[in-house]
DNA sequence: GTAGTTTATTACCATAGGTCAACTTTTTTG
DNA sequence: CAAAAAAGTTGACCTATGGTAATAAACTAC
């Protein structure tokens, strides 16, 4: 498959383009493969490009000041990954993005993604709607982390992420729950038991 | 001042328009006057609207099933609020919004915001940045959920929002820090004596 | 301005989840 | 496949925050 079919099959399988929009989509992506345990961003670097998850699974990661790791969100097949603050605001990341499973990416800068709306509008319907739907999603979460037991999140978070478990340690799933590895263990133990 | 003036100087003063598209918009938005404890949306309608806050204070909260309130977010002046999950995906409202200080705001249903981003694309721009914001905000207080003890908190709202204190309950600021008023008390009495 | 209602504080006990540390299981590596 | 490293589990104890309830303070309304 040659980039160019991939870009538009793969990432925006949704939308129709003309020739030219191709390639001018084409020539602002770049794919990159990545091993398993890499680091794809740290903290402190500045955030150019945000990337399409084609095959693989990612997570991103804040380090706390007492050395504690949250993981704010894991992305696979078909989800988009960077640090989103860091890539609006043009600051610095607070966050690290690390590879749990070989992956394979396509990467664009935001300087790229400014142009694409300026020459193809479609594409800013296109993101601000996935924009939308990342904000409930969000907002969900905010919720469920308010509202809900450490069990009910995590019962929650097997249902919505069926596939992830197996792929991602217990230390990932706890550190997304806002728990630690111990009590998720202990949360493990209870639901078997019943 | 006429409702023309006001959409454009006051909603979109970052922005310039032609004639025919501030007709446009001034044709897409109504304006309202929300009384004190008076409530915008209940949980259950249909969300056709969302709401630009001239003056006053709004809150979004979400009753869970045990009962307690959970806020998800304030609104002041040139804020935009609206159960924006149900908002977006035409679904109905898990949230109630509430007028906690007499409020002017500007109402716009979906449709016409759809119709403005064809006929305006810098309004699709606009919004779409608005949106990264937001979703960078929710990210942080992900985070903050995650990571902070709920003294560190309520520090961080007061310094984020030092104008909300004076109009709000002390329930509100507990409800939205994912505490019970009775902690928020205690965590209060702890400042103070420091 | 007094009675009534709502909101905030305080005290006491209960509990979910954290901490530390030992131990077991799984995975990785040579 | 054996040794080492990493990840997961369990137990004993601790702490932050929740629950209940009584009291105090602050609004509201006549």
């Amino acid at each position: 498959m040659t980039l160019e079919t991939e870009v538009v099959t793969t990432i925006f399988k949704d939308l129709s383009f003309n020739p030219e929009e191709i390639q001018l989509l084409v020539r602002s992506f770049e794919k990159l493969h990545l091993p398993k345990n890499s680091l794809l961003l740290e903290a402190g670097q500045y955030v150019h490009d945000q990337y399409y998850v084609a095959e693989g699974c990612l997570r991103t990661y804040y380090i706390a000041p007492d050395g504690k790791e949250h993981t704010v969100q894991f992305a696979i097949s078909d989800w988009w990954i960077s640090d989103y603050t860091a890539f609006f605001n043009g600051s610095k990341a607070l966050m690290h993005i690390e590879c749990i499973q070989e992956a394979t990416l396509y990467k664009i800068s935001k300087n790229d993604m400014e142009s694409l709306y300026q020459a193809i509008p479609q594409l800013e319907s296109y993101f601000r709607k996935k924009m939308e739907r990342s904000f409930a999603s969000f907002q969900k979460r905010i919720i469920a982390n308010l509202s809900q037991s450490a069990t009910k999140r995590y019962l929650s978070f097997i249902q919505t992420y069926p596939n992830i478990e197996q792929n991602v340690k217990n230390y990932h799933i706890a550190s997304y729950l806002g728990i630690t590895t111990q009590s998720l263990s202990r949360i493990r133990k209870e639901l078997v038991q019943e």
